[in-house]
DNA sequence: CACAAAAAATGACATTAATCATATTGTGAG
DNA sequence: CTCACAATATGATTAATGTCATTTTTTGTG
């Protein structure tokens, strides 16, 4: 991680995605004044499960993932992160650690935010607070659906699913069929819920059907309708 | 269903335990007036996965299952509710349909606000609303737990979990030994996403490691540190 | 460019848990 | 009490997926 140069939040395109959009005036200038623009390297931690947390922060370009620690010490990716969206909060909000680390899955520039600004900001403005509260409802019934799916789903679906959800996060390549990210087998593993091995072998199946092309390191969606119609439960 | 008979929130004991429980005065006055109570019998739908919202409901007493339709039609339960929760809030928050069902699971007491009512309390009480994003930020916390441990788990290990959340949720018999809820097995797979059968033959293996008792409709916990060791990736 | 190290693919095998079929038990209405 | 029906138990089988071992490919680095 290094001290990145000073962008003003007022003028951040990522802004507009975030929570922070409706922010003006002296509360907009004080974010500003007290945020700190980091820039993380691929593989970077930003912080750290089960630790304090000391501020939240606000991706403002990048690609992040959140992942907690599972059994045998195994990683399951809970959420990714990009532009604008915000990481930490639900741990300063329930004024508890951490419950998921943080890492950069490719270069990336993140704001810092403090604790206390950020209790200020949400004190003082209850537009925020009703973006907030917005924020974590969406995501609440999304990690319910996951659940569900995690628990009724086959892999192969699930694997569909995260390919979706990568797009969904990460969007495209100007040939508008390549997933915008490269991602290890692994860690598409750890999204999906499976082991590396099992995931390599479904992916296969998948090109097999003519759902996606691999190309590298690189996933080509060919067929959309069919992965959507296999993460909603189709066979 | 059918209306229950007037209590008032102030001296309701269930209060104590909800998100209500720092209201006074005049709002207090306000949820008083404009909440209904209803009373539901066992097996009675409270709300319906996919409507819009009219309200939100707490539960005065009883138990009361939280569940969404996954693949196939089966159930997955996501969340227990028992005095003082409240219940389709999310929806409301977050300008949506209900994302699950509520279904009561045994004859409960559940109070209905109406949704104006509900903005309106949070709107003018930034106390009340902090708690509210408290409780999200809780639930969110733990249904990210609950998707890495039903990606990771095998299904003893989340049948474990099962039973120690339905004992924290419902509690114990006087004995302090018996699960204080008569689950039918269809419902206990539901909730730790399996099948009736392998919920079955799983107490029993349970059972067979002296970690519990089956004494008809009801769980005895005979090893509760078996359990939580289970439950918390143990083998 | 060559080498080491990491990542991915692949095969064999073991295990878990779902599915299907059937038997047994429990339960409430009459 | 008994009949019918729901719930539970249980056995047999199969499919999915994890695990382990090995090979191949890719990638980064000097």
């Amino acid at each position: 991680m290094q001290i990145d140069k000073y962008t003003s939040c007022s003028s951040c395109p990522a802004r507009i995605n975030s929570v922070f959009k409706e922010l003006k005036g002296d509360d907009l200038e004080q974010l500003d004044q007290t945020k700190i623009c980091k820039q993380y390297h691929k593989g970077e931690v930003i912080f750290n499960e089960g630790t304090y947390p000391r501020g939240l922060y606000c991706v403002q370009s990048g690609k992040v993932k959140l992942s907690q620690m599972g059994t045998d010490g195994k990683e399951q990716i809970v959420h990714l992160a990009n532009d604008g969206d915000i990481m930490g909060y639900r741990a300063i909000l329930g004024e508890d650690t951490y419950s998921c680390s943080a890492m950069a899955l490719e270069d990336s520039k993140v704001c810092f935010i403090p604790k206390t600004q950020f209790n200020n900001l949400i004190e003082n403005n209850s537009k925020l607070t009703l973006q907030i509260v917005h924020l974590l409802s969406d995501e609440l019934k999304e990690a319910e659906r996951k659940i569900t799916n995690t628990a009724q789903q086959p892999v192969k679906n699930r694997l569909a699913q995260s390919l979706l959800s990568l797009k969904d996060n990460y969007g495209m390549e100007i040939d508008n069929l390549t997933i915008n990210i490269s991602i290890k087998r692994e860690e598409l593993a750890n999204l999906a819920g499976t082991t590396r091995e099992t995931a390599t072998r479904l992916l296969y199946e998948l090109q097999e059907q003519k759902s996606i092309e691999l190309v590298g390191k690189k996933i080509k969606i060919i067929n959309e309708i069919q992965l959507l119609d296999l993460a909603h439960s189709g066979h």
